[in-house]
DNA sequence: CGCGCCATTGACTCTGGTCAACGCTAGTGG
DNA sequence: CCACTAGCGTTGACCAGAGTCAATGGCGCG
């Protein structure tokens, strides 16, 4: 079942003010995510189809299956995405960051499972609502179709590392990955956030938590990374690239 | 390098006629495409800025990375998506059949590599015309959002499956969607025609030609498929379904 | 007929999985 | 204050599923 924490809603969960709802002009990630498509004149009117919406961690967004009740925008924290077979293997597909958009099939119900791997805001859509908004707003559908296209480059790309690259090229692009994507959003690159388990990163990569934990001790040995509380630290982001594998 | 078969362009490439171009009206496939969306009044605009291209088997259709000028609907044959590591290693991310879309992101270039599997028909049309086309036709903007969604549910299934489950299984899931996509375009689920080679079997389920040869013969014994010219025959659809331990 | 390509099969190897022990940290409660 | 526990991560020993390497067979084609 999806258990949709409540939250407190429409009070006190602006992102940086104390006792306003989120303001779509002062949303630190409105230009990297769909929202940066609209004019500034159409922005009140789609902040008004929006709740924000407080989750903590390890609470479920959303259950694969489930009908599609409402859409995300991810405006702070960390979510997983993922497939559960019948006899329990579990494939994550995906994290969220903030600027990340969930629900992007539009579907009736949800294609893949949802759950908060930190505290996480986000705003929150009715999807029906949401629907017949796009059908006004073809920049803001355009954009959601630019959001869903790189979403499937990136599997693609996810379905290429898990299909054909060894553990140590799969954990060492999974690190160098995310240091562009914190780059993007604005954090840091180098001391790298994992707020996920070694069971989420081996959920990702098709590996087992032992083989994670194996290749990580390698990467550090090897002087790539360092272990730090809550992350790591990247030592030598060049060579982590190379160990990868991927592309040019 | 792309290399793009000219093909007899314009003249006598119809599917069902002979010295026509390609009409809309009588292609087998639109219901099932994306031009399905269009009402019956915009399909002859929609027609002009097409044309209609035959693709020898084996011929490459795009390039990833290259300018991608033009976007293609495919009608007849089988067209084989992949992308390659710079060591050579492959992964086949999908295979296109009649009615699947080349194209989706409309990204200025191609993110996958595409050659045609068997003598294939496509409906080829210049990518900046047809996103032009998009803006003034949202109905249409829809559809192939929708197609893209269903891209990115299909690319994440496959992850899962190539990451989560075992080469068995990955090949009697393959055999079941390959049945069951040909029923939905018209033909038989039974007699599956196999037109890609073992290698690309392999390469789409992350496994090497053996794993894939061994597993046939694995099904074969059990009695669940015949190998036939061609392709093979399913004997048992419902164990090969259980077999793929995929979903419900 | 002989060559080349693809598929199949066998023998052996190896990467990553399994099973198990251990350590660290945070939280709980006497 | 510290003993106890639970959860997570690390490490080691061993195992197995799929990969590698190699031989063989079938088929189409010049």
């Amino acid at each position: 079942m999806s258990v949709l924490m409540p939250g407190l809603i429409h009070a006190g969960h602006d992102c940086t003010h104390g006792k306003m709802d989120h303001v779509c002009a002062t949303c630190q990630v409105r230009e990297l995510s769909i929202c940066g498509a609209l004019e500034p004149e159409s922005l009140a009117a789609f902040e008004r189809l929006s709740r924000t919406v407080e989750i903590d961690a390890k609470i479920t967004l959303f259950t694969e299956g489930d009908r599609a009740s409402h859409v995300f925008n991810v405006t702070r924290g960390v979510v997983r995405l993922y497939k559960m077979s019948p006899d329990g293997r579990r494939q994550i597909v995906g994290f969220a960051l903030p600027g990340d958009f969930l629900g992007l099939a539009l579907h009736e119900s949800y294609g893949v499972s949802a759950d908060a791997v930190t505290h996480v805001t986000v705003c929150k859509f009715v999807r029906t609502a949401f629907v017949s908004y796009l059908d006004e707003h073809p920049r803001l559908m355009r954009r959601l179709h630019e959001f869903a296209s790189h979403e499937l480059s990136l599997a693609r790309d996810q379905m290429m590392l898990i299909g054909r690259h060894t553990a140590e090229e799969r954990v060492a692009a999974f690190l160098f990955n995310l240091s562009e994507r914190y780059q993007r959003i604005g954090e840091s690159g180098v001391h790298i956030q994992l707020p996920m388990s070694r069971q989420d990163i081996a959920d990702f990569l098709a590996l087992t938590i032992e083989t994670v934990s194996r290749t990580f001790s390698k990467l550090v040995k090897a002087k790539l990374i360092v272990i730090v509380p809550e992350g790591v630290r990247l030592l030598d982001s060049d060579g982590l690239h190379k160990l990868a594998r991927v592309d040019v």
